[in-house]
RNA sequence: GCCCAGAUAGCUCAGUAGGUAGAGCAGGGGACUGAAAAUCCCCGUGUCGGUGGUUCGAUUCCGCCUCUGGGCA
């Protein structure tokens, strides 16, 4: 399965499941370096929360895109991709392995497919309009409003879906065209790269069960402790960083809104949502190889089957 | 040992004047193009505890049994 084209890896997963152990290991048969598809290790300060990895898990391998902004800053799919692509190219260019792992999809998604995100940045100004507008009038008032402009996207996006409304609008806004205009060539492969994509994924139960036992694990770790101090620093609860799972919940209870046992119920509820959402999101690409990790004896066994299975696609 | 109250979806419970049942939570499926750990859409069949009886027909009424609360000894 070889051409001319670069390869480059890439582990998904829900979150929990294990990729970041299994990517060191892989990184290291393979003379591979990793770049972190995850739209909150994104931040620094923010470790015990996002589950990041240490300076010591890492274990000699380089990893890119992580610690990358202080949580104040806006980073964005966009920001992702271009950096991303940057990153692989530096990779490739010292004879290594790129290693995509994450399990941010749209993020993904970005580096899989050709993904233009037009001329269209986010204008937080309008979107802020649009959100009063909506509030104030009901979704169907700019709802209104994007079929006029964008019939093909209004008939896409569901009217309670706010945040896509307005996307759609300010695309519009800011470049005169609609959005669907962009949306030509809508889910094409991106050829640059041979991608090579693994899923690892797990029974459901058991994930659930490493989903709680995480949250356990954190609190443990100090994660209040963590996200004080985040507040401390100025980093409230309305920037994008702090509604990472984890954050916005603990802020409610630090905030007196919860008490600390209806957080963590909350917090290990989201988790195992936001798994199921990145399995649905995942299950969609019929290009991924999946692998089941609960199905092998040991890690051992597990790494050797990856290993020999890049082996032939790489 | 006796008396009372329960036993219905994974959990908490509603209901059927006798015609095999429905809410909340949990859960499942799906969408996703510059906020994505975000945002949004769809989904409720379960021996109505077991068993015998009354009845055209019982989850519903009656008897017995089992289990779980509570009370009296």
């Amino acid at each position: 399965m070889n051409d001319n084209r670069p390869s480059i890896v890439i582990i998904a997963g829900p979150t929990a499941v294990g990729k970041t152990s299994i990517s060191i290991k892989v990184a290291k048969k393979i003379n591979g370096e990793i770049i972190s598809a995850d739209s909150m290790q994104i931040y620094r300060h923010m470790d015990i929360g996002t589950a990041k990895i240490t300076k010591a898990e890492m274990d000699g391998i380089k990893h890119y895109l992580i610690d990358e902004v202080d949580p104040d800053e806006n980073f964005t799919v966009s920001d992702f991709q271009a950096k991303a692509n940057e990153y692989i190219l530096q990779i490739l260019n010292k004879k290594k392995i790129p290693i995509i792992v994450g399990g941010t999809g749209l993020y993904i998604n970005s580096l899989v497919y050709d993904l233009d995100f037009t001329k269209a940045i986010s204008n937080w100004e309008l979107r802020n309009k649009y959100s009063e507008m909506a509030q104030k009038h009901g979704n169907q008032y700019i709802f209104n409003e994007l079929k006029e402009v964008d019939i093909e996207s209004a008939n896409r996006i569901h009217i309670n879906d706010t945040k896509r409304i307005i996307r759609a609008l300010e695309i519009f806004h800011e470049t005169g065209k609609p959005m669907s205009y962009f949306y030509k060539d809508f889910r094409k492969e991106n050829d640059k790269y041979n991608v090579v994509f693994l899923g690892i994924t797990m029974d459901r139960d058991k994930l659930y069960e490493r989903i709680n036992r995480r949250v356990n694990i954190m609190i443990e770790s100090g994660l209040i402790e963590e996200i004080k101090k985040l507040l401390d620093m100025g980093y409230n609860e309305d920037l994008v960083s702090m509604q990472g799972l984890g954050y916005k919940e603990i802020i409610r209870y630090i905030k007196g809104n919860l008490t600390l046992a209806q957080a963590i119920e909350i917090l290990k509820r989201d988790s195992r949502r936001f798994a199921k959402r990145q399995l649905t999101w995942f299950r969609r690409n019929e290009n991924i190889k999946w692998i089941k990790i609960d199905s092998f004896c040991n890690s051992e066994e597990l790494i050797e089957y990856i290993v020999k299975y890049l082996e032939e696609k790489l």
